[in-house]
DNA sequence: TTAGTTAGTTCAGCGCACTTACATATCCGC
DNA sequence: GCGGATATGTAAGTGCGCTGAACTAACTAA
């Protein structure tokens, strides 16, 4: 009798589960397969996933009709026995749209490939729109894109600022003036495709996840902008939160002797480590600059210590004015974490900043398609 | 076409997936029903599981075959059409071994049935005990156990101090001199049954989540004693971390400037939380106790809040001894919580201490049995 | 008594992956 | 240069688990 452990499996089961589904789970299993390691034979496929070589042509057959995958012929090498085809991703097979809602004065999206290439973009300007009108301001920006390819389009991937519930609701984003708006079944119903919406904190974590070189651990992007967010990757999957507000860290009190904060609390996050506030105190006359954004990485260093302690973090990624965070401010956070922490939390860690630059959340929102259509990530 | 949106499902598929599995995968919804809501007629299974009554039949024939469920007559109520035979869980069908060796000077254990009732007690002292001589301690105690049931033991499941990894060897434990010790291995060998490991702080945070009344949000547990360590659930399933060190919050520092810690750091959290530290402090002449631990209510909220903002935690659950904990203490948590994260963050928590008291360890022992073998928490 | 309702079972059939068997294509040793 | 060894990929048949449709059982309402 060997040992078992419950590991990574849910405590719960989810519900109903039929063949159809267990077919989804294998080709997803393939696709991801593909996906990490490039292109592969049948017979490669069958051995690392476990399923039979007759299973993994069955599928890998139905996935070439589809035009996911494509053959590439024989590998250069010269082995025993007939030579393999490789199969591979084709990857411009199928475009996904992915928008990137956080801007305050733009919307921005991309026309991303499957492997997480951008193909094209487009923006529009926000200019004050609100409420109905900034949703108008993101039909017409999905739709625009929409048209920039004449691939079949996969679905359409949304980080929207604000707290997102699993329906793709934006349950509020005070900039945009949205409560309670539907934005994904609104762009379901006028472009007709699968729609995913997500903060965008929580978009950005799955892009860095999937195409930022990141390992499997547990993984968190702290996004710094005109706010500070966070997302979190845990065990593989994106953490929502108990009321879908996970990685809202930015009005975490940290200075309760600090600066007075728009949330009506003293000392957030937010007021020392905001984009604006924080490029506005470096570029003071007469003020060191190293030494405010080191002094301002030591106490986000506080902050995220406890988190890293608990969650046994694998990697921390600052995404956002590289200016700013990429030096001082970056190495203060990570001595101060291990300062903070025992030896076991912290050797596992890296803290560095996003690879991914701009495009996290373009990218992350494609990734939101990816998985929930393809299975893949 | 309707908005979509992958929450809670892992983003990479785990493995091969058999009918096999789809079976068990139903048998465990089932169970899980049955477990929570109390007895049903197999079309209420039907109805609420999806599945068709023709094969929740099935499923229920086969449990009520192998003695885990009972039927139990129809219900009093009297209504139009036949009246169901209602099948219930019998909790009395197996026993389940848990053992507790997180006390430094004795190690506990106890048959548990599967609704989580304690059976039977036993315990042994450790005496000094390390290594091999702590190890067929457990042996022994664990023995002895399974002798003071008639009933068939569907597995021993282990809480355990120290990292333990996801194979229930014990990476590293000072107290019981512990280096990768294949601890349920071991055990799983003597004993021919399956076994489970995994550390004390994990299993106590499972045993609340599915005994302790606590909702399906994010919960936190707490463990307060010689040391001190924390475990948690998110989304459903046990957070393993990195390294398996999630939870390892106790050498987190509070207060840079406080006492020297065993760990080479100064002002660890352990420093003024372990009870030991704690209770001297309380008693020491002229102090004024709920002072004392008001303020150290306070650290311990600091160190919290940024977990709860990043996490969105449902629930924190304090475990160890009431005198210390449940009072000025988590008065002072709670509060210095809410002081320190915005609403969102905090109107969903609750913070109190544990509705298992001693019994958390051994009965999350047992989860981590029933979630193993039966797919069941 | 008859109609209507609900519970649970029987039976044929379908989808999926598996096993077995075979065709194909290369290398290797003689 | 040719059979044997080795490996890839396809074809046919099997078994498992679920489903839909039809059936029996047991009760209420009128």
């Amino acid at each position: 009798m060997t040992p078992h452990t419950p590991v990574g499996r849910p405590l719960r089961p989810r519900g109903k589960l039929l063949q159809e589904d267990a077919r989804r789970h294998h080709r997803s299993l393939l696709l991801q397969q593909l996906f990490r390691d490039g292109p592969a034979s049948r017979a490669d496929l069958a051995r690392s996933s476990g399923l039979t070589r007759v299973t993994v042509s069955d599928l890998v057959g139905e996935m070439l009709a589809e035009g996911f995958l494509a053959e590439l012929g024989a590998p250069a090498e010269t082995r025993v026995g007939k030579p393999p085809t490789l199969v591979g991703l084709a990857p411009d097979s199928h475009h996904i749209i992915g928008l990137d809602l956080s801007e305050t004065d733009r919307m921005s999206g991309a026309v991303v490939n499957l492997a997480g290439t951008v193909r094209a973009r487009h923006e529009v300007h926000v200019d004050g729109a609100e409420g109905e009108q900034a949703v108008e301001l993101v039909l017409g920006l999905a739709a625009e894109l929409m048209a920039m390819t004449d691939r079949p389009v996969l679905g359409v991937g949304v980080g929207s600022p604000g707290v997102v519930d699993a329906t793709g609701t934006v349950v509020d984003a005070p900039n945009l003036a949205w409560t309670d708006t539907p934005l994904a079944e609104r762009l379901a119903r006028a472009l007709d495709v699968p729609v995913f919406v997500a903060n965008d904190a929580n978009t950005a974590v799955l892009g860095e996840h999937t195409f930022g070189e990141s390992g499997d651990g547990g993984l968190m992007v702290l996004r710094v902008g005109t706010g500070v967010g966070a997302g979190l990757v845990l065990g593989g999957s994106l953490l929502h939160g108990h009321l879908g507000a996970a990685g809202e860290i930015g009005h975490v009190v940290v200075d309760p002797a600090g600066e007075r904060c728009a949330c009506s609390r003293t000392g957030c996050l937010e007021t020392l480590l905001a984009a604006p506030r924080l490029r506005r105190r470096v570029a003071e006359p007469g003020a060191d600059g190293p030494a405010v954004l080191a002094e301002v990485g030591t106490r986000l260093g506080e902050v995220l210590a406890p988190v890293v302690a608990a969650l046994n973090l694998h990697e921390i990624v600052l995404s956002g004015p590289a200016e700013l965070l990429d030096g001082p401010l970056l190495d203060a956070t990570d001595r101060t974490i291990r300062e903070r922490t025992m030896p076991i939390s912290s050797t596992g860690l890296a803290v560095r900043t996003s690879k991914l630059g701009e495009d996290v959340v373009v990218v992350g929102a494609a990734v939101l398609v990816l998985a929930g259509e393809l299975g893949v990530s």
